[in-house]
DNA sequence: AATGAATGAGCCTTCATTCAT
DNA sequence: AATGAATGAAGGCTCATTCAT
């Protein structure tokens, strides 16, 4: 039983406890108590570890958002050419990692919290931005500026979409359904430049 | 002097206040004295007439859902054909009464809450199925019907998505926008299957 | 049991037992329940009617400035000159509503939470100026005015320390004695201005 | 190496931290964290020297007593005749030693938490008394015994006035007034006797 | 029809204290 | 000699809800 040291251990199951809690309630109302019970502590120690329990939240969706970068960063790096970073950008969104139930509930959750927590919305406007760029990096090359652009700002609306009603329906998530409908999407939109 | 007929005015009243209370703070963590505040009555009365609050909660949702029924029937009655159909669809989402600060986050709110509430996610499964249907009697006329079905599925990603978006940002709505990306879309998807 | 206009009573009720329990515990750090308890109420009315602890705490204080003025006022209308009226100010101040344990635990008790709480030690300066003016009124026509300022001070500062040692002993306050050692101090600083 | 001899030092160097911690707060309520973190070790560190927190707290009241007593005796070990031990009690009580802000504060903060605390009191009591004899030792020879007694016991109330009324200024302290004030009334009291 | 009065339950948070290392 | 890890206990505060009027 190792006695010290514990420190990095416990924050990281305090912020996976958070995910799954948020998860399963499908609220932030999850309680200290609860988050601690599932990460084997007491309430004392999270706050111990974390300060307030919106310091928790932040830091939950901060890994939350990190993990996807990392995710990101991984699929864009093996992406041959232009068209293939884009369907990289989209197959990480809808990967097993994100696309799980626990995982979306939680972005959703973090989303509407954001509409009343300055904090969460500068998180999510940096995740925001970010896949912007990385579907523009792409579609830059593939459609002139303007039209990419468009393409880029439907797209991500189409991947938060999908997330939306993802966590409406019960059941395994239908991860090839929706990046497949995505990529006809992507599809239609560069097709259409190039034959008419 | 006891007044007569207050019910139906208190009712709507209420209902109001939870939209608006629920739409300026960006969550269903709004308390009954909120609400009651800003329909001008008390607590007590709230609950004299709805219950518990789930039950006021779930009266605002059906209101919303009966206001966004009624827009769109409205529009269709008059769209001549099948693609001017789609685009009435489209546009009621978009439209002033529905794209508002406010309303968009009621609506997301309670497609959050949803996840742990049976009786919101029945009511929002009623509203994505009549949704997808009404796409449907356009797009049906317009592709094939495996193609239409998904389309429509993308169609109503894409709208969801919009509002998630729209939440995000500050400053007043850019429902033009949504609007034209949206018929961007779907202008790809017909004349794909046109044209080639 | 008279349901309505109940409010100006638990006010009454919450501050008499914020005081002695205050009194008692010779702290603030009394808790709410104990207060309420005393006051035959919920700790959750103690925070309707007076929101936070430290509203109440300061609601108490003022309460009992106010008694002290009122008492003062009372005695000052009825002294016929000035070497009276400092007499009655003494006399007040070591009177048996406000010279009793519980009291002057409470007042002490406040003296030292002044230190950082910028309200309470508004309150107090209030208090402090006013025991000055009143001495003052009747000291001016004794004394010349540099001398009548000192002694004001100095009698201020012996009351204050009476308060002090009185909290410190135990059995009953022994008002008579302080009373007749303030006197003594007056009656050689009035001498002394005359005699020599 | 573990280091030898840190006892005496840590102790000290807790004892100073919770006087300044008590100043500056002005309240018995400074945590174990708070004292630790300024004596730089760490709150276990605190209870492994005293046990419990109360008994830090008593081992820093007794060590402000032996302080004041030590300061005391030097004083009147040069005091050459009856009217100057006295001036030199009171001057002592007033040297910058005592008579700064955090002292001050902490001293007051002693003397309200002695109304519930046996063995606080209990020391309370023991510094009194000296004060009192010490006093006495000089007034006894300038007075007849019985108004000796009165003297002090007032003498002993003013300085207490003149403390609490020092923790409600701000600004740095003017013992020089303060000790004028006293004098003052020595010599009122004194000369009262001589002259008539 | 409407509300003031009142509360139980629950949550966040703090803190003294212990223990193994 | 010293500390990081950990917790139980307790307090302030909020809120939905009930009830008598």
């Amino acid at each position: 039983m190792p006695k010290v040291g514990m420190e990095p251990l416990r924050r990281r199951a305090l912020i996976d406890a958070t995910i799954s809690a948020i998860g399963e309630r499908g609220s932030l109302d999850v309680t200290m108590s609860e988050i601690a019970g599932r990460a084997g502590v007491s309430p004392a120690l999270a706050h111990h570890y974390f300060g307030a329990k919106g310091d928790l939240l932040h830091a939950t969706m901060r890994h939350l958002l990190a993990e996807l970068g990392r995710d990101l960063r991984a699929a864009l790096a093996t992406a041959p050419d232009a068209r293939s970073r884009v369907s990289a950008v989209v197959r990480v969104n809808f990967s097993p990692t994100q696309f799980q139930p626990e995982t979306v509930a939680a972005w959703l959750t973090f989303y509407v919290a954001a509409q009343h927590s300055p904090e969460l919305r500068r998180l999510l406007r940096i995740y925001a931005r970010r896949l912007h760029s990385n579907l523009m990096t792409g579609l830059g090359r593939l459609l002139p500026r303007n039209e990419a652009e468009r393409t880029a700002e439907s797209t991500a609306a189409l991947i938060d979409g999908f997330y939306i009603r993802r966590a409406l329906r019960d059941g395994p998530p239908d991860a090839g359904n929706a990046i497949a409908l995505v990529e006809e999407f992507l599809a239609a939109r560069i097709n259409q430049r190039k034959q008419p």
